[in-house]
Formats: structure tokens, sequence, C-alpha cells
DNA sequence: ATATTTGTTCAAAATTTCTTGAACATTCTG
DNA sequence: CAGAATGTTCAAGAAATTTTGAACAAATAT
């Protein structure tokens, strides 16, 4: 369902692992042309982790690199820093932060007398977990009960299979009450983390 | 990251919700050609419901489909009954069905007397949940301190942030703690539903 | 052994998703 | 207020993923 390694057109390479292992720079692809702060190992090693670990969840590369360079710098970076230092587009940069901002993955940080807006990555297990939760889960858990509602009310009343059919959305009912048992659970348990 | 509505070039039309609410036929696009058996009400919904449901997962819609299929209809069906009733390619269905084969999520039935492998759907939550895990989370959290190890080998001794990214290795490492204890807890918790 | 049925694989086409870059909006500065 | 700095949006292009269909392989029947 994903496999191959292409080339892009700029310097960046796709790292998509080939099976094998590790390369020990997982992700190469980030440009280092003289006239830009190149990253150190460091944070080079952390993009390629979160690169990884984001497309686990099938999310874009340009997430995964942003995440892990504010991830992997201590000190707050603007939009532009990380534009220069990715070099990634302008687009991808603003859309990218504007996702991890809304799942609070990204602390907005206010330095006096600055103008640009500055970020570091949020690292609490609780809130990462909520915020993915909150965004990617719960929006589809909600339509949950209208949906189950379609389906029982497309129940061919009287005929044959009705049995059959209410016997799957019952398994369906079940399957919401377990994803709200659960939830809370694993809220709880991020938070001791 | 998911948005437009566009068509196929078959009779096939994405079901991607335009944000609204659902329309009573969430996922149209099952061509009834007179000639083809066409699913019925509660086929259609639960094959909209899947769809839907698997792609929260960013997995294909043909998967979703046959999953779908298999779920609503209670008599076991060959690749071919698969092919017809839902008008997917032959490759579709044989790659979907090896997907959802190796998941567990899809029980093989031997009829007797008949050449055809046929399929039912597998619903119980605690085999559901442990195959996902197993074939789309496990792979990644094994890689992990293969990965963790490399990052913290990438750490600049002595230099003024070793100190930082000392604690940012540790935060790593505490997440994959985390994903350690809640696992046997989703499972666990499956295995009662 | 040969033909037929069943199922898999994979290159090419279709589709979807992501990225770029430039236009636009907004806020700040002098 | 004009101009500069900062950030957002979105259409077009690039890349990745999914689907198709046809060739191939394997298994069974005759």
């Amino acid at each position: 369902m994903e496999n191959t390694v292409k080339t892009r057109k700029t310097a960046r390479v796709t790292s998509r692992a080939t099976g094998g292992s590790l390369s020990s720079n997982g992700s190469r692809g980030l440009r280092d042309d003289a006239s830009h702060p190149a990253l150190n190992s460091f944070q080079l090693q952390a993009v390629s982790f979160f690169v990884h670990a984001f497309a686990a969840l099938s999310l874009p590369r340009s997430i995964g690199e942003i995440y892990g360079l504010l991830f992997s710098t201590e000190e707050p970076l603007s939009l532009d820093d990380i534009i220069e230092r990715l070099r990634i587009s302008k687009g991808s940069a603003s859309e990218g932060l504007r996702w991890l901002r809304s799942l609070g993955a990204v602390n907005p940080v206010y330095l006096p007398g600055v103008r640009k807006e500055h970020f570091t990555a949020e690292t609490s297990l609780r809130k990462l977990a909520t915020g993915y939760l909150r965004d990617r889960i719960n929006p589809h858990l909600e339509n949950g009960p209208e949906r189950l509602r379609l389906l029982e009310d497309s129940i061919e009343e009287g005929s044959p299979e009705s049995s059959f059919q209410k016997s799957r959305t019952g398994q369906i009912a079940g399957w919401y009450k377990f994803m709200g048992k659960i939830l809370p659970i694993v809220k709880a348990l991020a938070g001791k983390f």
C-alpha cells in the first residue's frame, strides 16, 4: 500500500524505508546550501524520526519535518526559520503549522519586541494525544450515532435477512461503546507520561 | 488534507462527505446494471459506512467496500461475487481481500464441493483490533528501539545543546513506554466487546 | 496431458493528495 | 497613510497512491 522510493524535483528525497534496515540518516534531502543554516545531526535525525512516525499515521511529510525540527530545536522558530532550514515552501510551512497548532502540537511563544510569531514543539503526551483524538478521531465518532441510525433505518423489516441485519447493527453499536470506554482510558494513561 | 468531490470514469462517485450532513445514501456509485445482482439497501448503507470508517484510517475505498459488503451479507461470497456486486476490478478485489485476510478481518469459509474460495466478515472486535495492531502498529513500534538509538547516537556530546537533546530523547523513550502499556489494555478491553 | 477455472501480479492509467509559488489580506512602522 | 513585513489562501504542477485490466501461474477437471 506504500512502497516505492522516488526522487523529487528538488534535492529532497523520500525516505520511505525500503523494507530493509535504517540508514544512519533515514531521511536526507534537506538541502545543505552553504548560505543557509544547516541542521545539526540531532535535528536531521529527529526530522527523519518524525517524518517516519507521522507517515505511520498517513500524515504528510512536511508536517513531520516541521514537528521534527521544532522538537529538536531548543529556541522558538518562526515561519521563516522553518522555511529556511527545511527548505520547504511558505505554503507548506504555513499549512503545516496551522495543522500542528490546531492539534496543540506546537506552542506559540511570544517574544517581546519580535514581530514574527515563534513556535516550540509541545511534547506532553497528554496534550498530543488529546489533540489528536479531538481533531482526528472525535469528528468521526460524532457522526457515529447518525450513521448507525441510517444503517438501522435501512434494515429490511420483515425480510428473512432482518434478523441478521439487526445483529450486525448491534455489533457496530458495541464498537462505538468500546470507543467510548477506551478513549478516556488512553487519555488518562497518557497523562502519566 | 482531503476534501474534494470528483467523478470517476465509471459510474462510481467518491463519497467524501462534503462537510455537510450525510445523505441517506452516503456513497452511491455502485452501478446498478440490470444484469447484475444489485445490493439491497442495508448492503448499500453498510458499504457506505465502512468506506467512510476505513477512510478515517486512510485506507483505500476498495477495502472499505469489500469489508462493508461482506459485513452486510450473511452468505459467504467469492472473489467473483465481490467483483460482480461492487463492480470493481479483479486486481482491486484480490489485493483488497489479501489485505483484509492478513489482518484477520475476513474469514475463509470452506464450502464442500465448491471450488471458489468464499469469505465472510470477521466482526469480533478483539480479532479486528489485534490484527490491526499487529499489521499496522507493531511494525512501526518494532523499529522504535533502533530509531531511538540512532537519535541518541546523534546527540552532540559536550555541546551546549546536549542536555536539551537528552531530555528530548528521554521524552521519546517515555512515549514508547506508554505504547507498551496502552496496547495490552486496548486488546484486553476489546476482548470484552 | 490439455483445457478450464480460479486467483495473483504488475505496468499503465486514473485519481487523490501534497507542494509550490505567487497573489492577496492583514498588521505593524514610520 | 504609504510602505514594509508577516502570514494565509489557492490554483497549478508534482508526487504518491489506488485501480484497472491483461498476462501469468496454479490448481482442478475432463
